[in-house]
DNA sequence: TGTATGGTGTTATATCATAACATGTCAAGC
DNA sequence: GCTTGACATGTTATGATATAACACCATACA
């Protein structure tokens, strides 16, 4: 189902910027998912498989609205509490993340594997990468047990350029 | 102008968890400020001021509307864009920050000191504490460094239990 | 004295999110 | 079979957060 000629984060010259591998698109996640979440005797009912679907082809954040728009073209509930449930259960259940300088979502990329996620927002062209956050949650763990504060879960987005806008941008500028 | 008797930070049990100096607090970080924005041409003009004193002042995070809402009553304007201009200036010199997991405010408890912050969120209290976090800054440059990802600015929160919480919520159920 | 800049204020509107309640579905227990 | 409880989906209505666009007034300074 995944068409990387429609696809915007394919569409990306950077590809190093958002390594993706197609093995793991669309389709294979969602069968993934739904092993998951069988397994912790969850539903990955008609909304929540097609809000999850509607997120991996996008392939970039989306609000919820957007989201619902697109339920809601196809018969699902016209109202936002549709689309936020089914976007918070898939958060739960890590099969999504919440871009919170966005006010957006996400599919995530590496479902199934424990990750606290490092989110890489470029500021122009507004694509999200996923970053392995596994250093930034232990630097985050420490510093928090300093304190003695407990870390249940955590948001980490870094805000910036990704390299293809970097160069449109940056000190590069006589170019053209 | 601190005054820890009223002060929902200093009356915390946990001084550990909250650790602020209060040399710092209130009209010492205001004097700061100023000089601070002066060096760089700006201003910290009537609004600006009051917006960074009730951030001190409160102790914890607030809500552009409920900044507002003081603001109003002492004679300033009555309308958001008030409140999100202070705040945004505030922020963007580094005398205030943002929680986006509260969609709140707070004044910085380090300023002019240079630090990409992190924030410790108790899901019970809602009590915020800033952690150093130039450890994790330099875990999420080296991230987005390897994806040629340029980082701007960071937003890095963790939302967990405070210690005096996780006692009352903790294991520690059968003690009462 | 024009005129550019920046700050404050307004009105109006956009955008994001949740509370509260009604209905439907399905499986466990009687 | 029916009842009941758990959970999912749908609705209406409202709340909470944030910004666009414009008017007015200062100060700075050519
Ligand atoms: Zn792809
Ligand atoms: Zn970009
Ligand atoms: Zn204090
Ligand atoms: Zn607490």
């Amino acid at each position: 189902m995944h068409d990387p000629s429609t696809c915007p984060g394919c569409a990306q010259p950077d590809l190093a910027f958002a390594p993706h591998d197609h093995t793991r698109c669309a389709d294979d996640v969602l069968a993934l998912a739904e092993t998951q979440l069988a397994q912790g005797g969850q539903r990955l009912t008609p909304v929540r498989r097609r809000t999850l679907q509607i997120l991996l082809e996008a392939h970039r954040a989306m609000g919820a609205y957007d989201v619902l728009e697109r339920l809601a073209a196809e018969g699902f509930g016209h109202q936002p509490p549709v689309a936020y449930r089914a976007l918070e259960f898939l958060e739960e259940h890590g099969l999504a993340h919440r871009i919170r300088r966005l006010n957006a979502f996400t599919a995530c990329m590496h479902p199934g594997e424990i990750h606290a996620p490092a989110f890489l927002i470029c500021r122009v062209c507004n694509v999200v990468a996923e970053a392995p956050g596994v250093a930034i949650g232990l630097a985050l763990g420490q510093a928090a047990k300093k304190v003695g504060f407990t870390v249940e879960r955590t948001t980490v987005e870094a805000l910036g350029l990704c390299p293809a806008c970097a160069l449109a941008e940056g000190p590069v500028r006589g170019v053209a």
